[in-house]
DNA sequence: CAGCTGACTCCTG
DNA sequence: TCAGGAGCCAGCT
């Protein structure tokens, strides 16, 4: 195993979330060093096999709700309210005080999501 | 190797 | 607060 997939260090990253916490997909794609692979990490945990031991539930949107619209039964909803995370009526999760290291993020996300940091210079770096 | 798809996120009106 | 549009990534066809 010389070379883990994105895939394997997404579910590596997602292991070592505390119990009772959440993290959003942007949060594991910085914790990876890819800020912008939010979409990626969605892509990893949908391709998680039924017998897993990875907690696919404790990550959630960047808005902090539920990113399965079709998935039966508000499964994740109903594992993280037996961990201790409570919804608030809107559906949404408090990030704030719930979610894993959000604080760390919350100091420059200029990287996340798509947008790529400024550069004004417009100097091509070569 | 080009093209699509999607458990994403951000900006603007 | 909500809808629309755009950008970025990994995995599949």
């Amino acid at each position: 195993m010389p070379e883990p997939t994105f895939s394997e260090r997404v579910y590596a990253t997602v292991r070592r979330i505390p119990y009772g916490r959440v993290v959003t997909y942007g949060g594991i794609a910085a914790l990876l060093g890819t800020p912008r692979a939010a979409r990626g990490v969605g892509s990893a945990l949908a391709a998680l096999p039924e017998g897993n031991d990875v907690p696919w539930w404790r990550v959630v949107n960047g808005r902090g709700e539920i990113s399965l619209p079709h998935y039966p039964g508000r499964l994740q909803r109903m594992l993280l309210e037996q961990e201790g995370v409570p919804f608030r009526r809107s559906g949404t999760i408090d990030l704030r005080r719930f979610g894993w290291r959000t604080q760390f993020w919350e100091e420059d996300r200029s990287d996340v999501g798509g947008r790529r940091p400024a550069r004004e210079g417009g100097e091509t770096n070569r």
